[in-house]
DNA sequence: TATGAATGAGTCTTCATTCAT
DNA sequence: TATGAATGAAGACTCATTCAT
């Protein structure tokens, strides 16, 4: 692996010491979340993050000022750097408002809520009292674009005439309060209960949960309702 | 149970000590659940509470073996209990399915979201990791009981023609989320952000929850809406 | 010693815990004047303090905040807190100033300048740039009243017509630099070249630096030369 | 000796980056020096010498072994090597043996004293307890041939008639107890006091210490006395 | 010669819990 | 019952030094 063909320039920053350099935090971040998650973030100690990324001690601390701040960069890379890319996808969107508050539910279960990363909202929940700026950040990087998406999703279908003129902010929450559940739930009372916690499935709920909300805000739930019955 | 007026209990508290010593189980457990919800859990010194409630770090230690078994303790007598009281009230309700909706909401957060007990929910979630049983006693003495007290309450609207037919587990979910998210916001995102969380009317945002749901959940939505009655 | 007669009240401080409560802090002060001077204040371990005075690590912290509050504690405890008496001695001398400053400097030597308590004027020194706030409090509470007291003496002696006019700050610091000088050199160069240190002997020096200072080197002084030539 | 210009040398460095090669140690060595002074010892990262002297931290070790090399390295070239000129000084000077000590003083605190190069002491000092080697080469290296030039100074003022014979040694320790003092006060309690520190002048205190030693306090020294001339 | 990524030893402080009184 | 002095485990972060390139 370090003999690569020497042919180009003399130094090339191919040697394995270079590239390791650029992947070290892309592997540390992730060595963070899945030890995060599954420990909390108090209860796992820098040097186990390290270990786990094959690096000593020290060298997460070259990456990383604190602890602190690599649970910073650990919700950034896998949580905010998310909404550029959906914003895309919403403005190409094509059907109707409905569908496109399933498929996204559906998306995020499947990119976020049902990853480890899902388990970071409980992590920034258990951790404001002791770390207020992580909640901060998390707030306004996580929590006020995701709320801003949803809203323009929900005033398109108002716009649309797909949905009645309810209080978009609230209903809003209504949805955010769902996947907010699903994400604790399954990292504190399944990871607790264990086995019976089969009597609940958060994809089933989350598009249950969708259905009620919809129900709730079609402009003319008469004709719909079928659908889903 | 054991909080009946003291008349035909064995052990007349005659002196003034003597009554001190029966009561400062509760007054131990009313300083733990004001600064547990306050400062969090572990962050919260055993001596602060012994402090507050007026007795040394020692005291504490007489009536509760750990730090943990008050904890749980204080979950007991300011959550669990309160449902006998709630099913009474269920048994004897008049009027339709949506009111008592409201209503339950309602009297809900007024007994316990809006009051430190509510606090008491995101302090399981957040030391769920450290202490998985006390996560399992809330789930088990807490969640399942409201979970069943809920589905009660959509059955008698579904038998009385009132709702839909819809998964009733899963709606009680889709209420449970709201009450969960609304007491862990007050003391995440409140608590961090300060003033600016005016955008958010936790006990609005239920009842503007229970509209939707309730919308959604209407046998014949067409005629009952007057939107926003 | 646990079994005093226990004729007077029932609830005397007189156990074991209770005298060790009051004697902890002296005992911790001691272990620690003895081992900065020895050691370096940063080069000793708090638990090594601990382990001196006999108790555990977690003994110290109940007297002392920090380790640099047990710095401070040590400095004034064996510095700051012998000034009162000392001005109480001047105020009752009797006798020449060229004696004041003498038996002054004498009694110095006994009582600090050779004992462990030298030593702190060099662990200030060292420590300066990494705790500034204790150089800050030995300026205030030492170098400050220690240049008052000699000022007083000076001027004494000026208004007695025992001295020149001089600069009486200047004149100060030439004795506060060879008192200086004496803790530093003893802890430093002796420290650490050994046996040939006996080539200077502090206390011998400090005298002959009070005649030079009173006297001067000149070879024609008039009168009073011959007094101690 | 070795920095005389670069004419008669074997190795005339050509390149450009051939005299870099050879410039770099000192570059080093001043680098730390300003470092040292300004932060103290352990307090500058090697990184930060590197850094200051514009190459990385490896070239650092590849010139010096240690850090406390480098510290060596310092004393040697920017102290120990200043004595050979002054003997030189001293050998050629016309005039009293008053003026020659105050010249003396006053050349020093400007080539040394009022320079970086007057921290070191207080470096030396401070560090003397983790690096008992490097009091011990200060000692022979600084002290003692500081101690044989004054000792000189002293002993032609007694020769001459100038001065009374008193005992040179503690003499001479007299005058290095005020230079050891002002190089210490500079970087301890200006430091950390700051502003109000106007109130002691280093160069003023050595002129007056020197009127002192030489003249005395006493009121009635006889006629050589144009007391502040 | 020069670089800079990697290493890992070393320490203060908190606080739940105990137990002598 | 009540006290409060004492215990001691546990963990983040720095930086001199090395060595692969």
């Amino acid at each position: 692996m370090s003999n690569l063909p020497s042919i180009s320039t003399d130094r090339v920053p191919t040697a394995r010491r270079e590239r390791r350099k650029e992947a070290r935090p892309g592997e540390l971040i992730q060595a963070a979340l899945d030890l995060f998650v599954e420990k909390g973030f108090s209860a796992t100690r820098s040097e186990e993050v390290a270990a786990r990324a094959g690096v000593s001690k020290g060298t997460l601390f070259l990456y990383f000022q604190t602890k602190e701040d690599l649970f910073r960069e650990v919700i950034r890379t896998r949580l905010a750097d998310h909404f550029l890319a959906w914003e895309q996808e919403f403005e190409v969107f094509q059907g109707s408002t409905e569908d496109m508050l399933r498929t996204g539910l559906h998306t995020w279960w499947d990119r976020i809520g049902n990853t480890p990363a899902g388990g970071l909202t409980k992590l920034v929940l258990s951790e404001s009292h002791h770390f207020p700026e992580i909640a901060s950040y998390y707030q306004s990087s996580v929590v006020q674009p995701g709320r801003a998406l949803l809203a323009r999703i929900l005033m398109r279908g108002i716009e649309r005439g797909e949905f009645r003129a309810v209080d978009v902010p609230q209903a809003v929450m209504s949805l955010v309060s769902a996947m907010v559940f699903v994400m604790t739930w399954r990292h504190t009372i399944v990871a607790c209960s264990g086995p019976h916690a089969t009597d609940f499935d958060p994809l089933s709920f989350l598009m249950s949960h969708v259905d009620l909300i919809v129900h709730g805000l079609q402009a003319h739930p008469s004709r719909s309702a079928p659908l889903h019955g």
